[in-house]
RNA sequence: GCUCACGUGGCUCAGUGGUAGAGCACUUCCUUGGUAAGGAAGAGGUCACGGGUUCAAUCCCCGUCGUGAGCUCCA
């Protein structure tokens, strides 16, 4: 303990030789300009814990690790005492005591030995752990302010004075110490901190922007979807949301059309055996539904995969088939565990735009580059002008030869490059059965989401044993790549929902446009024509014959977020007009019916991107 | 699955150890209205479910189910 002793007095000398030569640059506002926010962050974490030990002086709180995040930190403790929101302000309050008090923050350098001692004397058997994990001659750091000791690579400011107080801690959360599930769960606090008062309020705003999206609550304020007890994880689609599912899935097969693609119809419930066969018995048994009857054990399908495999098996096929293009909206369950599932996001049943696509090797690049142009023409189509795209190569546990590996992971990348998309690799993240390309897009709040993903299967072939004849005459094996382009269509309309805040564009929302007679008795008459004209012309518009003043029926129009609201009155019957007011936007606009009739279809043209509209 | 929180009329949410309240929605009546809430009356709840403690539980305790924030998982 003395040689510890000794070493740390040496290191405190040189640190005040150190902060006492170097000149902090300061303004009025912001103390601690000379830091980054990265090194801000991570002494506000070391402060919070620090407060926590101050404000809770008998309680034992052993200290795990608390690193900087996204805008953030966290800290990860383990203690008796229940952390809950109501102890947040408090911590709040005491942290922003410390940084009054300027507490100077010192590093001292230590063997590994003299650390372990150390902590254990602080009663701190986390941060023992971690040491005893530093190899042998690891010179170990750690940093004291006021009485409070932690572990830490640093850096750190000179002293609390130099923090932002344009902090929040969010909320707790449990975490598994080392991130291990057979570990103990600790309590994390999480926090946002920024070096301005601007910017700490920008992303408050922003969290209360994404709360106001929330698909979950826009899908019940919009009558879209909801869901009961008695199948947990599982949307009921009300009228309006099964539009929105409908019109996904009609997109889809208007975009199948122009790509070749040819839908096909399996079956729900399929016997144990096949997925035996397919390798999911073994692989993805916890995450399936089983259900037994005439002594015979089924499951129903997680996936389309196997269906479409035994489809291909049941016909002999020529090269000159390929590629063969089957495309699949089955409902899928899969079983997911109960802490992982959220609303429309993860569901326990679903429809994917699924399709396999059975393809001789040497044909892989040309494939991916025609998906490739699909995805970015759709994404765009809905607005996603921000897209990821990753390549995951092959991981240490895979199937197939490195030469057929190598050759995949050249054909993806090739036609990754002459698609002209920029993209980053994830070496070692592929599936065990083959590389992949995983799409990602950010919403409105720049959030990014997965959605498609593009997956080349050398295993599901072998274990089917899928052959082709090929111009030589022989049999060989096609390669199989799934794909998924707006991913689950579940996911997707949450996702969408976030991204349009619920105001979905003229083609796809559920009402297109509402009409609100000004008079009843005096107008229905004409409104209900109008209507029917409309609806005739196979536009989704609603008459509102209620007699219920016209302020309240605007204001629940606008809320319901419907793309028009027509008004009809004394003034539109006499000329012949309809007064139009678009979602969102205060001034009305008169137009004839034909001219409305045309705006109306003009924009349900929008139905269909433009790159597939114009394609030949 | 794990940690924590939550579960009160269709929705959003108050509330209390002595079996419940508001606003919106709903029904009826009045109002005949020109672009974000006209007025009145009425109906509607085993306070998620099952146990326990108590003279008495919606409230306290335990369990189950569901939901949320995370963690872990994601063929």
């Amino acid at each position: 303990m003395d040689h510890f002793d000794n070493n740390c007095q040496q290191i405190a000398k040189l640190l005040l030789l150190i902060s006492s030569t170097y000149i902090s640059f300061r303004t009025k506002d912001t103390a601690m300009i000379k830091h980054d926010l990265e090194t801000i962050r991570h002494s506000t974490a070391h402060l919070m814990a620090q407060a926590l030990i101050e404000l809770y002086p008998n309680e034992k709180i052993q200290l795990g690790i608390g690193p900087v995040i996204e805008n953030g930190f966290y800290y990860d403790i383990d203690t008796e005492l229940q952390i809950g929101d109501e102890q947040l302000p408090l911590i709040e309050k005491k942290m922003k005591e410390l940084i009054k008090k300027k507490i100077p923050i010192e590093r001292h350098e230590i063997n590994r030995q003299d650390a372990i001692k150390l902590f254990k004397k602080l009663e701190q058997p986390l941060k023992v752990e971690l040491i005893e994990d530093f190899p042998d001659e690891e010179v170990i750091t750690y940093y004291t302010q006021g009485n409070f000791i932690d572990l830490c690579r640093g850096p750190h400011v000179n002293h609390t004075g130099e923090l932002s107080p344009y902090f929040k801690l969010l909320n707790t959360a449990g975490a598994y110490w080392r991130g291990q599930q057979d570990k103990k769960m600790l309590q994390r606090i999480y926090a946002v901190c920024f070096d301005s008062k601007e910017s700490l309020k920008e992303h408050l705003n922003f969290l209360e922007q994404a709360k106001k999206r929330d698909h979950r609550k826009l899908g019940k304020e919009l009558h879209l979807f909801h869901f009961d007890p008695v199948a947990p994880a599982s949307p009921f689609f009300l009228p309006k949301g099964a539009h929105l599912y409908n019109a996904l899935i009609d997109f889809m097969r208007e975009v199948y059309k122009r790509y070749n693609y040819q839908e096909v119809i399996t079956p729900q419930v399929l016997d144990a055996e096949l997925w035996h066969t397919s390798g999911h018995y073994e692989h993805y048994h916890e995450n399936m539904y089983f259900t037994k009857i005439d002594e015979r054990e089924f499951a129903f399908k997680p996936m389309n995969c196997p269906c479409h495999m035994l489809m291909f098996s049941n016909f002999k096929y020529s090269y000159r088939d390929l590629p063969l293009r089957y495309a699949d909206f089955g409902r899928l369950h899969r079983y997911e565990r109960s802490g992982v599932v959220s609303g429309l996001t993860r569901v326990r049943t679903f429809c994917q735009d699924d399709a396999h696509i059975f393809i001789q090797p040497e044909k892989i690049q040309a494939e991916i580059e025609q998906l490739i142009e699909m995805f970015f023409i759709c994404y765009k189509h809905f607005d996603f002008q921000d897209i990821k795209v990753a390549l995951s190569t092959r991981p240490e546990k895979k199937v197939g030869s490195d030469e057929i590996w190598d050759n995949a992971e050249k054909a993806l990348e090739k036609a990754l490059q002459s698609s002209g998309v920029d993209f980053h690799i994830n070496e070692g993240d592929g599936a065990f059965y083959g590389p992949k390309i995983d799409i990602q897009v950010a919403d409105a709040l720049k959030r990014y989401h997965q959605l498609g993903t593009i997956q080349l299967d050398f295993q599901l072939p072998e274990r089917f044993d899928l052959k082709y004849t090929n111009q030589e005459g022989q049999s060989v094996r096609p390669v199989v790549i799934h794909r998924a382009l707006l991913g689950s269509l579940e996911r997707f309309i949450g996702v969408y929902i976030e991204h349009v805040g619920g105001a979905f564009p003229f083609w796809l929302a559920p009402v297109q446009a509402k009409i609100i007679p000004v008079k009843n008795e005096l107008h229905l008459e004409h409104a209900a024509k109008i209507t029917q004209q409309f609806s005739k012309l196979g536009f989704r518009i609603q008459l509102d014959e209620r007699n219920e003043t016209m302020g309240l029926k605007t204001r629940e129009t606008q809320k319901a977020k419907i793309p028009y609201m027509i008004v009809i009155g004394d003034q539109e019957i006499e000329k012949q007009t309809l007064s139009l007011r678009a979602y969102g936007e205060q001034k009305t606009s008169d137009y004839s019916i034909e001219e409305t009739i045309e705006i109306f279809q003009k924009l349900n043209q929008q139905k269909l991107p433009q790159g597939l509209r114009d394609f030949s």
